[in-house]
RNA sequence: GCGAUCGUAGCUCAGUUGGUUAGAGCGCCGGUUUGUGGUACCGGAGGUCGUGGGUUCGAAACCCAUCGAUCGCCCCA
């Protein structure tokens, strides 16, 4: 044998993607608790639940999106295959169900209600609610282009998050873009406003001036907001469709009793976009305060060569819906109910018997039986389960006994389990 | 792509103006104590101080580069 086959080369242990997160404990039992809940309450709605894949070819995404916007050019996950074709790791769910929608034909099922949920992938540079991979709830209305199928999707989104225990602090932030001759002649209207006062501008919102004029309207700096003020509003470029439209929208969720602030600024920067915009916000988050947002995209399906076909759908991040469970105290994991101490070695297969009794009565059951046997009974007492269980030999005899601080439903299920096992 | 802060044991962190063999708590392993007991004590394993270069008689500490993390900017479909 050579000396390279008996000792292993050591290599150095490759970090995980930057960007990437190992999720454990707490942490993923609020995001699993997310997830949970969407299932449940989409349910209560009818939604439909879809699965995609997660890469797509490169078209789908860049055709949705526009070939020269910033997303495209720099912060999708692409690359290519062995045959050379560019495929790109879904940045969004929309343009992949769109895709979908159309090549296989689910326009008989239109209105087509879908939810679905999964991992998410954008290259670009992680902070605080933002990673490379991300995980988002997504739920989309296909094909129904009537104001109830937006105020649907938003009660839902409201339901969802009062179900998660975390609406404290959260506000629904609506706007409509106008149809497509509204938004047209607002964003003129923009662009002349803002060029008149464009030396005065950051040198952020210049460059917006020439590639994004709507982002003007959010943007951070205090040098903007002197012209973002009394900047042209939408509502004075609003065709009567467009206004009647918005109007049923509003007093929908008025009927249905959802609390929302008219927010002027709030704009998408993608021009197929047309009427209803909306954010929930929180102020708990930091600079990444949008919890769950989305819109009406009646221009997208052609885009990507389908029909016609009107559509309204939201997104919401799973990370920072969890952080905000965690935060709101209301991940409970459940308490362990039965921890067993073996003190002695020669009662394993009693206690292996023990175990086995309990989770098959449905009790959830764990065991400490490594390490010094005189140390295993204080090492279970931490573990903080309702009862402690512990197996040890007393006068020659095998002996459980057991230990709770009251005799609650647990612990009197815990002894039926056990009684015969007694010897 | 840009900026700020930060990388020391499995985890949380000390480490003085640059000075012998880098420490603590928790966790882990073993021993003693207790013996219906969540106690206390003793001992042990575990670190190329993120990595590479430089300054210096001497670097965990100072400088440069690089990788990573955190937060923010840009962007946010």
């Amino acid at each position: 044998m050579s000396k390279s086959d008996s000792i292993p080369t050591r290599i150095e242990t490759p970090q995980a993607i930057r960007g990437t997160q190992d999720i454990f404990g707490a942490e993923a039992e609020a995001f699993a608790r997310v997830v949970e809940t969407f299932e449940r309450v989409r349910k209560l709605y009818r939604f439909r639940r879809a699965e995609m894949p997660v890469f797509e070819k490169t078209a789908v995404f860049s055709r949705s999106l526009g070939e020269t916007t910033d997303v495209v050019s720099k912060e999708m996950y692409s690359f290519e295959d062995r045959g050379g074709e560019s495929l790109t790791l879904r940045p969004e769910f929309t343009a992949g169900i769109a895709r979908a929608y159309i090549t296989n034909g689910w326009q008989q099922h239109a209105p087509l209600k879908l939810a679905t949920h999964g991992p998410l992938f954008r290259y670009e540079r992680p902070q605080k609610g933002r990673y490379r991979q991300f995980h988002q709830l997504d739920a989309e209305i296909i094909g129904a282009g009537e104001p109830l199928a937006d105020v649907e999707l938003l009660v839902m989104a409201d339901q969802l998050l009062k179900e998660l225990g975390i609406s404290d602090g959260v506000t629904l932030q609506l706007n409509t873009l106008g149809d497509g001759a509204s938004r047209e002649a607002w964003r003129a209207a923009l662009v002349e406003h803002f060029r008149a006062h464009r030396a005065e501008l950051s040198e952020d919102s210049q460059e917006r001036l020439e590639k994004n004029p709507l982002r003007i309207l959010d943007s951070k700096d205090p040098r903007d907001k002197p012209f973002t003020a009394d900047a042209p509003r939408i509502d004075d470029y609003l065709s009567a469709e467009a206004q009647d439209f918005f109007g049923r929208v509003t007093s929908g969720l008025d009927a249905a009793g959802v609390a929302w602030t008219r927010n002027g600024s709030l704009v998408r920067g993608l021009d197929y976009y047309r009427h209803t915009a909306f954010e929930f916000v929180t102020d708990r988050l930091g600079a990444q305060g949008t919890v769950l947002g989305g819109g009406r995209y009646d221009g997208l399906m052609e885009s990507l060569g389908g029909p016609v076909t009107p559509a309204v759908g939201w997104a919401a991040g799973i990370e920072r819906l969890a952080m905000l469970v965690q935060d709101a105290g209301a991940v409970v994991e459940e308490p362990l109910v039965a921890i067993l101490a073996l003190e002695d070695d020669a009662l394993l297969d009693l206690s292996v018997r023990a175990l086995a009794a309990l989770r098959g009565a449905g009790l959830s059951a764990d065991m400490i039986a490594s390490g010094s046997p005189r140390k295993r009974f204080d090492k279970a007492a931490k573990v903080n389960a309702v009862v402690l269980v512990s197996l040890s030999t007393r006068d020659g005899a095998p002996t459980i006994t057991l230990r709770a601080a009251e005799q609650t439903r647990a612990y009197l299920a815990v002894e039926a389990a056990l009684k015969p096992l007694h010897p």
